[in-house]
RNA sequence: GGCGCCGUGCCCAAGUGGUUAAGGGAACGGUCUGCAAAACCGUCAUUCAGCGGUUCGAAUCCGCUCGGCGCCUCCA
């Protein structure tokens, strides 16, 4: 999105929500076992929620706030399933008028051989699968058992609509085919998700909507890879798996997840460790003196130390980042480039001029990356210029500091250091004096 | 059983037929400093899991072997 952007286009980008609870089994063949909200909201931690809508609530509003804070655009439109069930019964209905769907006793299916190409953005084939149903629930009331619900009926269930089938919920793929539909037509250029969701969940979705419109459901598709976690797969039945909470809850920087995340492009397999994000964490400290050593000079008069020819440097940097994400998101790289850009920056002073031509670049890359938002534009409120840490403020500190020096007491400079880093005050000898940043 | 991915320096990782194999981290050496921190400079793979093949030329293509992993259950 950051990159469409970049580029100038015009972009519609559509999220959902998908409040409405799936089924503990809803897989590519049926759709059974227990709802999966009305199973969170059993357990322990579902007793403080007085109904499954305010479980899908609190949990969506945590997500909002992770999103915020790995520093993600907001998407234009954030529709909900739950908002959207009548396009839903519509689409449904108007596929089993069209007899690309039948109803039967427990609800309404897909047939899948109403569309022969099912499959094609898998690999899978209806024969192939056919010879890789396992385990599944045997529905004999299904034509076949890879066709899928797109309506159960149910009226025991905790959020149930009024259809001409009774009262039940959606199939958990109607609900993406019917939201693009409403918020994107007919077709649509990009649509993204996780490699689990190749299958069966984006096929289904390709069969309903394209069954329905007779047009091509996306242009474009992309996978992103699963995550590992020290080596490890992430699940939580092995309980080895980090939340963006629980990172930042432990210190660590959120635009540091952020890069560490980026550092490998989408599509390859990534092991996140923590060791890589305390490798990120410098990075993103680069951009954060970038930002620092800028605002220092702008509007500073000409200096003769300065690099003339840094507009040119950083120009080049940012159209090889840009041109490595038009090359498949090749993150990697783009990453890479647009630090040379950030050593560029720091290698010589700045002055006025130059300032402006770093701080062009750095929104650029902010806007491309999102791994350089300016600070001053992060955090609302403007922090104290001279706060009181214990007993005196940060400048009476420094002085202390600078006349313990000055009497070679070094043991007392350090401490007077030491104790103002616990504070998150790093001090910095420079030869025009001392200066001190707020560490994050 | 079906579909698919990966193996590049101590670690992460780009590169997928042709000048010196990007970049980051770590480490080491240096500039600055009372010492640090920050920043910068320098050093750090004749070699790309192994073997064989195609080619004037391969990390890049093909085959085999070894090793790691994902989806088709919960998971994001």
């Amino acid at each position: 999105m950051r990159t469409a952007k970049s580029l100038g286009w015009q972009v519609k980008w559509v999220s959902n929500i998908t409040d409405v609870g799936h089924l503990t089994q809803d897989d590519f063949a049926d759709a059974g076992g227990e709802d999966r909200m009305e199973k969170a909201l059993k357990s322990k931690e579902g007793e403080q929620f007085a109904n499954v809508w305010a479980l899908a609530e609190f949990y969506t509003q945590a997500y909002l706030e992770d999103w915020r804070r790995l520093n993600l655009l907001e998407p234009d439109v954030r529709p909900k399933a739950t908002q959207h069930v009548r396009e839903q019964i519509v689409m449904t209905q108007e596929l089993v008028k069209s007899g690309h769907a039948y109803e039967t006793p427990t609800g309404v299916y897909f047939d899948i051989d109403s569309k022969p190409d099912y499959g094609k953005l898998s690999g899978n084939t209806r024969d192939k699968l056919l010879e890789g149903v396992r385990d599944v629930v045997l529905d004999e009331n299904k034509r076949q058992q890879s066709d899928f619900a797109l309506w159960k009926k149910d009226d025991k269930h905790l959020m149930q609509w009024y259809s001409p089938w009774g009262w039940g919920f959606p199939g958990w793929h109607i609900e993406c085919s019917a939201m693009a539909r409403a918020y994107l037509g007919d077709t649509i250029d990009l649509h993204s998700g996780g490699e689990d969701n190749a299958f069966p969940h984006h096929e289904c979705e390709i069969a309903q909507s394209e069954s329905f419109t007779g047009k091509p459901f996306a242009t474009h598709w992309f996978h992103v890879r699963f995550l590992q976690v020290e080596g490890e797969k992430m699940a939580k039945s092995s309980g080895n798996f980090y939340t963006v909470r629980d990172l930042v809850d432990q210190g660590y920087d959120p635009l540091a997840i952020r890069y560490a995340l980026m550092s490998v492009p989408y599509g390859k397999p990534m092991n996140f460790t923590i060791q890589l994000l305390k490798d990120a964490t410098g990075n993103v400290e680069r951009f954060r003196e970038c930002w620092r050593r800028v605002g220092a000079a702008i509007g500073t008069g000409p200096n003769p130390s300065t690099n003339p020819d840094l507009a040119t440097h950083l120009g080049q940097a940012y159209s090889g980042a840009l041109a490595a994400m038009c090359d498949d998101l090749n993150t990697s790289v783009a990453i890479a480039k647009v630090l040379e850009g950030a050593k560029a920056i720091l290698r010589d002073p700045l002055d006025g001029s130059t300032a402006r031509a770093a701080t062009a670049y750095l929104e650029k890359v902010e806007s491309l990356l999102g791994i350089a938002p300016e600070p001053r534009v992060a955090g609302a409120e403007e922090p104290s210029p001279d706060p009181l840490v214990g007993t005196k403020r940060v400048s009476q500190w420094i002085n202390e500091r600078a006349l313990a020096k000055q009497a070679k007491d070094f043991a007392l400079a350090d401490s007077i250091r030491e104790s103002l880093f616990a504070e998150g005050i790093e001090i910095r000898d420079t030869p025009d004096g001392t200066d001190w940043i707020r560490k994050r």
